[in-house]
DNA sequence: ACCTGAACACCGTTCAAGT
DNA sequence: ACCTGAACACCGTTCAAGT
């Protein structure tokens, strides 16, 4: 099975180590994200994995953030986008914004500490400007333009990035139950005396679906807007 | 000056090393993150403030999660809750939840971090209780109870929380300048062919004050829970 | 129960030197 | 311009051993 000539480890193992190129940096490191979770595309792994050292990395990315913002960027090629034309169906805006918001947190669901790093570093990439293009798209057939509209946009995607940070699954799911269950305790046993409204309502606080939750919260958020004072970014 | 018995360094420089305790080692966390940041308030620094190893912070904190949200909660002791009650001033409850959700916003504005740290790991510290605590009250005058009420506190502290993760000053100033350079000039640079939209409302995306979007954001929540339909729940 | 030293298994980033 | 080895300055967490 070996060849007579001994070839050194690492070429047998990654019998055609590819050239380092951008895009395909980005694909192995949504690999390892795939595979290992984004605690795992460091440079120091990634690099490892592409068969280097760390520093080559940083020809193409200045630091470890703008890795994961690009991770980020591929992975969002995947939120449907499909309903965003009205003639796609007979879907009003109201559903079909709600749909693509749904996609991109569900995308971001499975790789919760990514959707934590969009909020901290904005995306800019190809695939969030059609995200937010879609967005514009539809809020425009609700009415909405301009200031409103691009605050609007804003704020639903900070709101969907925010619960996917929150309630995403992969944190380990047992830690996740475990700190609800103490949270819910906390609540259950808020004291009579110093926050009464907490004990009163601590069902209240915990109760619905991440679902029931999400649709509600989406409705707020859109009611809201339409009915909320024009902003005035002049002002500001 | 040295004195003729040799001391251990350790014990000359911190005269009275007091023994470990649950607050003593939060509020020399909390010290160390106005000095040096949040990032530094790791195992091993706090631990060598303390002049410690940093195996004995575990017996009074489970990981760094936890430490943090130790941080938090002491730190949420800043946040004014004075017009909570009615009878405070002239304000109506509208009025009332705004200040205090801006004072949270402001008092996590110092430390984006701990705001990022609060979106994974939820606070449920007696401070924190006390913050939900107000809100319910004010929420109450607006007539707003049970899951309803549940409901939004989530909801704002969610979007208060996030706005913090994300806007937060301490970021490295020249950071977050340049980042949203960048993403002025992606938006402006968008291509009439692809995004038409963004193309044309790149100055509505980026316009306004952080001041004068989180007024608007206010609005809009408010807004929102006041006119959505109630969630249910026991549907969820 | 509380505290510790030492170890294990990692990190990001920079820099001087190579091609 | 791109790539690299090596180094610097850190991390979190566990464990066996002490008090």
């Amino acid at each position: 099975m070996s060849p007579a000539t001994p070839t050194p480890r690492s070429r047998r193992e990654r019998p055609a180590k590819p050239a380092l190129t951008g895009p395909g940096i980005v694909a192995t490191a949504v690999g390892l994200m795939r595979s290992e979770g984004l605690e795992r595309v460091t440079m120091r792994r990634l690099a490892q994995e592409l068969d280097t050292g760390p520093a080559s990395l940083y020809v193409y990315f200045r630091n470890t953030a703008e890795l994961h913002a690009a991770v980020l960027d591929e992975l969002l090629g995947e939120v449907d986008l499909g309903v965003t034309a009205a003639a796609a169906g007979p879907l009003g805006w109201r559903d079909r914004l709600a749909r693509i918001l749904s996609s991109y947190i569900e995308v971001l669901y499975e790789h919760p500490s990514l959707a934590r790093s969009a909020l901290v570093t904005r995306p800019r990439g190809e695939r969030y400007l059609d995200l937010v293009e879609a967005l514009l798209t539809v809020l425009a057939e609700g009415g909405m333009e301009g200031e409103r509209a691009g605050w609007a946009v804003d704020l639903l995607l900070q709101y969907a990035t925010a619960t996917a940070a929150e309630h995403g699954t992969r944190r380990q799911a047992d830690d996740t139950q475990e700190e609800w269950d103490a949270l819910t305790e906390t609540l259950r046993g808020a004291r009579q005396d110093r926050h009464p409204r907490i004990a009163a309502a601590a069902d209240q606080l915990v109760s619905g679906s991440p679902e029931a939750r999400r649709t509600w919260a989406l409705d707020v958020l859109l009611n809201g807007i339409l009915t909320a004072p024009a902003p005035d970014g002049a002002r500001g």
